[in-house]
DNA sequence: CCACATAATACCCCAGGTAC
DNA sequence: GTACCTGGGGTATTATGTGG
C-alpha cells in the first residue's frame, strides 16, 4: 500500500486506539462527531454513504470487510469527495468509520425489510393467500426450486441461474440497493464503475430465501386489518430469525460463487431489469412515458413462475 | 392551471438490547 | 466494555387535496 498521502493534522490523536469518545449515549459516536463541514449540502448522507455502500455491494464479501480494509477504502472515497475542502485522516476506530458502519448495517437490513414487504404485498393482493397454508405452500415451492438448483449445481452453467435471477421478488429486493446507493460517485482509485454489485445481489437473493423460510416455518404471520387489504407482517422475536451475518452468512457464501461466475453481460442485464423497480430509474434511453409505472399483474406472475 | 395547505411517506439518526 | 442488529422518534420530502 502506498504511504499515507497526508500528515496528521489532529494533535489529539491518541497513539493507541482512541476507543469511544463520542458525544452520544455511552460515549458513542454520532453525526456531531464527524469532521466539521462534511455534512454540508447533505454530502455525507447523500454522496459519501451511498458511495461507501456502492463499494460494499460490489464484488466483495457481502457481510463486510474488516475495519482496516474499510478504513482504507473510505479514505480513498473521502479524499475524492472532500478533496481540497476537508482534510481528514480516517481512524479505524473513529467517528467516521463507526457512523459509516452503522449506515452499512442499515443498508444490509434494507434487503431484509424489502424482501419482507415485497412478499407481504404479493400475498395481500390475492385472496387465495388469506389461508396461511397457501402462503406456506407457495413459499415452500419457491424454496424447493432453489434446492433443486443447488443440489446439482456443479453441472449447471451460469446461464441456468438467470431464470431464477429474473424472478421479480429478487429484482425488487435488489432494487433497495439501487435506492440506497443513489447519488454515489465514481472513485478513480477504486475503479468503482467497473466493479459490479454482486455482493448486493447476493444479499438480495439471501434475503428472499430467508423470508420464504420464515413463512414455511410459520415464524412470520400476517395481521390483516381493514377489509383484508392491510397486511402487517409480524416476525417472531429472536436472533435466529434475523437477517444477520451469523445466521445467513453460510447461505450467502453458497450463493456468492455462482453469482460471481455470471458473465458480466448477464449481470449487467439483471441490474438493468431491476432498475424498473428503483425509485430513481436510470432512464436508459427508451421513453417510459406510456408503458409503465408498475408492471401489470400478469407480467409479474409470469416472471414469478417462469422458473417453477 | 397554478399556488398553497395539508397529509402521507421516506429518510436520517439515535440509542436500547443482546451476545460475547 | 465492545460489536452487531433492531426499532422507533423526529424531521425533511413528496403526494394529495383545495381554493383561486
Amino acid at each position: 500500500a502506498p504511504a499515507s498521502k497526508r500528515a496528521k493534522t489532529e494533535s489529539h490523536t491518541t497513539s493507541i486506539t482512541s476507543r469511544r469518545d463520542g458525544s452520544g449515549a455511552n460515549h458513542r459516536y454520532q453525526n456531531d462527531n464527524l469532521p466539521d463541514g462534511c455534512q454540508h449540502n447533505n454530502t455525507w448522507c447523500r454522496v459519501f454513504i451511498p458511495t461507501v455502500a456502492h463499494w460494499a455491494g460490489g464484488d466483495v464479501e457481502p457481510w463486510g470487510p474488516d475495519d482496516h480494509e474499510l478504513r482504507d477504502i473510505m479514505q480513498d472515497i473521502w479524499d475524492h469527495i472532500y478533496k481540497g475542502r476537508i482534510e481528514h485522516e480516517i481512524s479505524s476506530s473513529g467517528a467516521v468509520l463507526k457512523v459509516a458502519k452503522q449506515h452499512l448495517m442499515e443498508w444490509r437490513g434494507g434487503f431484509g425489510v424489502a424482501a419482507c414487504s415485497i412478499l407481504t404485498a404479493f400475498f395481500a393482493q390475492d385472496t387465495d393467500f388469506l389461508d396461511p397454508e397457501a402462503c406456506k405452500e407457495f413459499s415452500q415451492a419457491m424454496l424447493k426450486q432453489n434446492r433443486f438448483i443447488f443440489r446439482d449445481n456443479a453441472g449447471l452453467t451460469p446461464k441456468a441461474w438467470t431464470g431464477m435471477w429474473r424472478a421479480s421478488f429478487i429484482l425488487q429486493t435488489f432494487a433497495s440497493h439501487l435506492n440506497f446507493t443513489y447519488g454515489h460517485v465514481g472513485i478513480p482509485n477504486l475503479d468503482t464503475e467497473a466493479i459490479g454489485a454482486r455482493a448486493a445481489f447476493t444479499l438480495a437473493v439471501t434475503a428472499v430465501c430467508r423470508i420464504l423460510q420464515l413463512v414455511v416455518d410459520g415464524n412470520i404471520t400476517f395481521e390483516i386489518t381493514g377489509d383484508g387489504d392491510i397486511w402487517t407482517p409480524v416476525i417472531k422475536k429472536g436472533k435466529q430469525f434475523a437477517f444477520s451475518k451469523p445466521v445467513w452468512s453460510p447461505m450467502t457464501q453458497k450463493f456468492m460463487q455462482p453469482i460471481m461466475a455470471l458473465p458480466s453481460e448477464d449481470f449487467t442485464s439483471i441490474v438493468q431489469e431491476a432498475q424498473q423497480y428503483a425509485k430513481h430509474p436510470r432512464s436508459t434511453g427508451s421513453s417510459r412515458a406510456t408503458s409503465n409505472v408498475a408492471p401489470d399483474e400478469d407480467d409479474e406472475f409470469a416472471d414469478l413462475f417462469a422458473f417453477c
